[in-house]
DNA sequence: TTGCCCGAGGATGTATACAATAATACACGA
DNA sequence: TCGTGTATTATTGTATACATCCTCGGGCAA
């Protein structure tokens, strides 16, 4: 009984388990397998909409479509499928189900309620190594705040909080953020562009970085919930303002 | 409480007229695909350890013991592989990752962080339809209370809190919870065996399910996290007991 | 003995063939 | 005209063939 244990957790560690990276990039340099890109280029089209929602993903068409047979293809759906991203009808293949903007809004207030978890047991595992890489992604994510490139931040955003994720050690809580993060970086892409916004957002990254190196767990945890908060509100701002001007061309 | 309604509800259930989202279970009657089974029958056997941990798992060796082709196999492997229950090596196939001690407490206190959200938007959009069907379950409960069925009550358990997922409406947190609620079926099998816990648990249903179905929020909110905190503290119980028991029958 | 090379065997990656199922169109009859 | 039954077709479900890659062990030389 305990010896079962004992050899678990040795495995465990031998194992060395928490490389792994974001689904689909290179598992190996220089090869990919095919499933793995096709699966990240349908998602990528499915979240930046170029499929439009209910419409159903014929197999064939894209297998001719990206030049490969059915079999990479099948199980790139499989992928999505449980995923949620499309949606599976029997013998009838899968309709696109994508993110909705009420998705995305749960998306933040679950994150709300999570990141805290992250910043706290982060704090309390995080590596040295880890630690560097996360100054390496605040530094670059400074850099281009000079440069006010929204667009680079916003990724670094997402690598920022993949990174405090991976550092948490916890594969139940990067099962459960892991693609949130991906699912919403279009909405972070909006939330940083409010003016002024990306300047406070580095800011916070900062402060709970200090935290976070400093073992506060507790501290951490305060501070990436009420960045969450601000992220949150930011975007709620930008969707209103947005509504205002598309009711203002409206009127036109 | 009324005992033809009891029975009602009992034959109901028995009756199987209780479609389950649960993956992999019957997507349309009769007919299954073959992937499903061969998912929930390989998940299932990861969970309960059936596969050691590290074990490597090879295609052709599960297609000729399920009596099916390699392709089924892989699809369900991949929807494993997204799960988080295998781990794939470029090339080499997948071996077993399963889920630990440690991965069973994270999801504990990850529920604790969620559960609440969970319960606060069912009261706010749970239909009569599914209210109906909480009772069902809740009355099944009680009836595998008076006969001490552990294990009815830990199904039916789950049963609970998926529907009460459903009732939530919101697909980003079904995705974050979902099968964590299989993860840890094992786990709150124990937790539920500590003496007296069953009637508490149901007990807690009852009134989590009372406020749901009155609307209130907060106070679903509040019930449920402290039925989750109640739940950990029992499971932390349990493991200590057994590691006593180990123990002393180490030393005879 | 130790280290390296290399080839066989096995496993996965991909493509394709065949079977089963559902959607569609069309002809036929009331 | 409308509904219905049926044939056709498109698409998925499953099986299998072929290609590629990795591992592992034998043989050989230093």
């Amino acid at each position: 009984m305990c010896c079962g244990r004992l050899s678990l957790g040795l495995e465990a560690m031998l194992e060395g388990g928490f490389e792994l990276p974001r689904r689909g990039e290179a598992r190996r340099a220089g090869r990919e397998v095919l499933r793995d890109s096709i699966f990240v280029q349908l998602r990528d089209d499915i979240l930046r909409g170029r499929f439009s929602r209910g419409e159903s993903l014929v197999e064939l068409k894209l297998a001719s479509q990206y030049g490969v047979s059915r079999t990479p293809i099948r199980e790139a759906i499989r992928q999505l499928e449980i995923e949620g991203l499309v949606r599976y009808l029997p013998n009838r293949g899968v309709v696109v189900e994508g993110i909705t903007t009420q998705d995305v809004e749960d998306i933040f207030v679950i994150r709300e309620h999570l990141e805290g978890l992250v910043a706290r047991w982060a704090a309390a595992r995080v590596t040295p190594e880890e630690l560097k890489k996360l100054h390496e992604v605040l530094e670059l994510q400074e850099f281009y705040v000079a440069k006010d490139d929204v667009h680079q931040i916003t990724v670094l955003d997402t690598e920022f909080h993949r990174l405090l994720l991976e550092a948490s050690k916890s594969k139940s809580l990067r099962y459960a953020l892991g693609s949130m993060l991906d699912y919403v970086e279009q909405a972070r892409l909006r939330s940083l562009s409010v003016p002024g916004r990306i300047h406070d957002s580095v800011r916070e990254h900062k402060s709970i970085l200090e935290a976070v190196e400093a073992g506060d767990s507790e501290e951490a945890a305060r501070l990436i919930a009420k960045h969450m908060k601000n992220a949150r509100n930011n975007l709620l701002r930008f969707v209103t303002e947005q509504e205002k001007k598309d009711n203002s061309h409206e009127d036109s």
